[in-house]
DNA sequence: CTGCATCAATCGAACGTTCATTCGGTTGCA
DNA sequence: TGCAACCGAATGAACGTTCGATTGATGCAG
């Protein structure tokens, strides 16, 4: 199973998509494989050819769908940016993300909390949604002294927690989307991230 | 089925503590009636008596956790404490509650990422651990000047967001609990949320 | 070019297991 | 006597997975 095939075998994106569209609606129960064989209009033998087995499949749904937030998020970063600008830009595309892609947020979710995620914690290395890239980012921050002289992960932490957060509470409807609560948010998290002793 | 009764009765007891456990390590799947009744020595026939489905059951759990939640986190703030330092509190009491009792973080956190959340939030009312109580106190800094003049589920989302991917990190060891850390954190979340107009 | 062999891709009925739930019965208190 | 608490074998549905069969493309020997 290579990372190319999945991306250009069509009965393969088929059941990615099916698979993305039941969790969402009916959970990670709720989703057995004869439903995703029926909704993707690929025969469950097929699907057995491809993958191993369910929990297979979802592991590398769960490979495609991650492999698309990261090529996301650093995505439009100008290189004029200074980086407040691209700090707010990376976490604005981490919430516009979610948004626009409500069920691979509904997926991450259940995926991050199953036991499932424990068990295969060590082969998944990157830890949630490009965090890797996101930790070398606020590293950088430190390491210029513009944020806290702290632990980057409790940096990362409020970052992506907030932004998680955020995206929960708007699916969920405490929260609506708006510019300005965007705005609000963002100064928020710098506030929080911010050198003060050697403030910009 | 009432309150009371939840927590006087010895069988129901035994019942959430194996439900709990069985969650935590083996998920919401991998989580049958059957072993609930083996793990807590209740027969399956006396479980059906209190809970008409495994639904009932789940849902009765959460509301249970939640109540204890609610009790943990608003305990001992003292008359003498000002805004600050109760926001300091509660934000800790909060992210201990939840390090104290990894088998509730773990069953929350597979509750509300669930569907079966989004099917009964009506029913819920009160969103994620006694947020309800924590928008108030927010509120109240808000009112007083001293948080951002703000939304108030923005300050709820960072405050409750940190502090959840907080004990995320440090349950799957990116992060260790360390008095600093914490105290950081602490730091970060409130130069975030308090209004810097004026500044106390 | 033809005929044959190979093999990946595809299919879905069938299998055995596991699950949530039922139900008929027993116990013991009021 | 009645009724709530309690029990667990039995039931039927639903699930993950298997497997034997079919198709069509590719390569190669004659």
């Amino acid at each position: 199973m290579n990372v190319r095939l999945m991306q250009t075998n069509e009965k393969i994106a088929a059941v990615f998509a099916a698979t993305l569209k039941l969790i969402h609606t009916n959970g990670f129960h709720g989703t057995p494989m004869s439903k995703i064989a029926q909704e993707s209009d690929v025969a469950i033998g097929t699907i057995y050819h491809y993958f191993p087995s369910k929990d297979d499949l979802i592991f590398a749904l769960f490979k495609h769908c991650r492999s698309i937030l990261n090529d996301y998020i650093f995505d439009g970063i100008k290189e004029d940016f200074d980086y407040k600008a691209s700090f707010f830009h990376v976490w604005r595309n981490f919430v516009q993300f979610y948004l626009e892609n409500g069920r691979i947020f509904s997926f991450f979710e259940q995926f991050f909390s199953s036991p499932y995620y424990e068990k295969n914690k060590a082969e998944i290395q990157e830890p949630v949604g490009g965090q890797n890239k996101v930790l070398d980012f606020l590293q950088e921050g430190i390491d210029k002294k513009i944020l806290k002289q702290v632990n980057v992960h409790l940096l990362v932490a409020s970052y992506i927690g907030v932004a998680l957060s955020t995206v929960h509470s708007i699916k969920f409807k405490d929260l609506h989307f708006s510019e300005q609560n965007i705005k609000e948010l963002m100064e928020i998290i710098w506030d929080g991230a911010v050198n003060r002793n050697k403030n910009n």
